[in-house]
DNA sequence: TTGTCGGCCGATCGCCGACAA
DNA sequence: TTGTCGGCGATCGGCCGACAA
């Protein structure tokens, strides 16, 4: 998958440290962040925090839901004494590499975007800086949209704009990639234009019911949260 | 699930010995039904067939594909040796216990029936043996069928008497059934009353592609077949 | 600029009797 | 008796501009 549409599905509040940085490695979050209830209780002590270097990181995305998640592999260095002030190497925030600055726009999708009744409001800024050029000539201006998404999969869209007020819209093609992708009002959608001038697709499902209710008590005395 | 219901799904050609009875396991045909490769190189030699009790027997049918299959125990019994001339209560054939004289009726959908096209054909002995009665003075005689699937799930049907000349014909609810199950010109539909009056319906998919093609090696040197 | 709505047109679904095997 | 077909009416999907936030 590549890294470029990986980084605009997961947005921008998701930085991934550089394979041969240090980071910690915080069991605890790790085991919050399963949905399963995870037990330490009979394990024998495990530090908080472990000093780790990343080994690799593998980009990549589910093949049901398409929502995307990374393989890091993490090796422990430093037994388990380290001096917190001196700074040895380990990532500070101002070191996470920063989110490449590419062609990406998100949009949640509105009750009228996600109803079977048919297209998808295009936003504009959308449409001028991530679609095709369209010709405006045209009686309407309308093109097909072809974009590929994180599987590879080709999808098509007829782009259209139209309107009075003029706007874009996508038309058909739309209901199709919205059943079959399963999306909801809510959701999101990612257009992203690669270097290459290739249009990709991606998706970002809004947090559903069962996520932020009442958390899986994970058998640690823990302070905060996640 | 009812045993009723199974062996009507199962068929006639489907016999299972009574709980306690003795019968002869075959490891090799047991193998050869599994559609996956077992070998059996490299264990100890196995017999060809093991005296065996059966324990219990759960009638079951698959979550999915509502294809009926049986789990039964067995407990291997007479160490290795024993008379093939006398019979010491192995099961014969004429022992199997019959299959109960249950009121069910099968059909092989034709085209017409799995088109979406719309209804089902109902053979007249079908409608006028296992359905409910249906009330021929009006105009049209209708009513709705309400059947019972193997995993109790609830399916109506409407059933009308009409054209010329007269048939019995599944028309609302039908479609409904075929696409949820999933079936296909080929597949059979099972009609049961069960003694207290209720109607199940329950399935027999035809044997697909894959099935029948070349045999998978078993490792054995097989005389006969399955 | 863009979210929602009602109108409307065409495609499909599915009920029907006609016919023939 | 029942499998297949063409007809046709109802429903639904989906494209449209109007309008307002």
């Amino acid at each position: 998958l590549d890294s470029q549409l990986w980084h605009a599905c997961a947005g921008g509040m998701v930085q991934m440290p550089p394979v041969n940085s240090k980071i910690f490695y915080f069991p605890q979050g790790h085991a919050e962040h399963t949905l399963s209830h995870v037990s330490f209780g009979t394990l024998p002590r495990i530090p908080a925090l472990i000093l780790c270097r990343v080994a690799a990181i593998k980009f990549m995305a589910d093949t049901e839901t398409d929502e995307v998640y990374a393989a890091i592999r993490l090796i422990p260095i430093g037994q388990n004494e380290f001096d917190y002030n001196e700074n040895n190497g380990v990532m500070e925030s101002n070191g996470i590499e920063s989110v490449e600055k590419s062609n990406s726009f998100a949009k949640t999708l509105t009750q009228s975007d996600a109803n079977n009744g048919g297209g998808f409001s295009v936003p504009r800024y959308c449409a001028e800086t991530i679609f095709p050029r369209l010709d405006y000539t045209a009686d309407p201006p309308v093109q097909t949209v072809v974009a590929r998404d994180v599987h590879g999969e080709i999808w098509k869209f007829r782009h259209i704009y139209r309107g009075t007020p003029r706007r874009h819209l996508l038309t058909t093609g739309w209901s199709t990639f919205v059943n079959q992708k399963k999306l909801v009002a809510g959701d999101s959608i990612v257009f992203m234009r690669t270097e290459n001038g290739d249009l990709c697709v991606g998706i970002r499902r809004a947090k559903r019911g069962s996520l932020g209710s009442p958390e899986t008590p994970t058998g640690w005395t823990s302070a905060s949260g996640n």
